[in-house]
DNA sequence: ACGCGTCGTAAATCATAGAG
DNA sequence: TCTCTATGATTTACGACGCG
């Protein structure tokens, strides 16, 4: 029949269960982001040694951070702000 | 300054349900491309005019539905055939 | 080819409005 | 009035694609 007509979406099988970061990493990455929105390779490494988090969920963290920030940007003030 | 700043920040916690209406229209379209279920940019500012949301909640309001529905089309199958039916009498006339 | 950028999304989780 | 669950929003993690 036009059963369930699942043909949407993407079993992602082998993707990492997410993981909310800890107060502590959250108001780090806040910090780092406010000191600069684009981190430097050196930077990213040193901030998540200090965090116990991979260089890869750090890059990401902050590529989220930036559509965060866009789309806040985007739908408060269409002024500017 | 700070209040106008926390306002945007809160403003999950201050959630109000959409209304019967807005619900109505975003399941109509739901339910009508079930087979793909992904509005375009200019679907979903149309929508969004529709309902009187912006565009970001119609996009959330996508992303929940696809998820929920796939995650227990049973619970759904009711509602399913509701929306079905209605759509069938439409394009009749 | 690499590597990091954005964009759109899945899936999990959060916060609570509001149905019972 | 008081629970809980349904619902809207936010948070991680990628895939797809772009650019230098």
């Amino acid at each position: 029949m036009d059963n369930p007509a699942a043909n949407w979406i993407h079993a992602r099988s082998t993707r990492k269960k997410r993981c909310p970061y800890t107060k502590y990493q959250t108001l780090e990455l806040e910090k780092e982001f406010l000191f600069n929105m684009y981190l430097t390779r050196d930077r990213r490494y040193e901030v998540a040694r200090i965090l116990n988090l991979t260089e890869r969920q750090v890059k990401i963290w902050f590529q989220n951070r930036r559509m965060k920030m866009k789309k806040m940007s985007k739908e408060k003030c269409p002024k500017g702000d | 300054v700070m209040i106008l700043r926390s306002r945007f920040l809160d403003a999950r916690r201050k959630r109000r349900n959409f209304s019967k209406q807005a619900t109505e229209i975003l399941n109509e379209y739901f339910y009508s491309h079930l087979s793909n279920p992904y509005p375009s940019e200019e679907a979903k500012e149309e929508l969004a005019k529709k309902c009187s949301i912006t565009v970001s909640q119609v996009s959330n309001w996508f992303g929940n539905k696809r998820i929920r529905y796939k995650k227990n089309i049973g619970k759904f199958q009711e509602e399913a055939n509701l929306y079905a039916a209605k759509t069938a009498v439409t394009a009749a006339h």
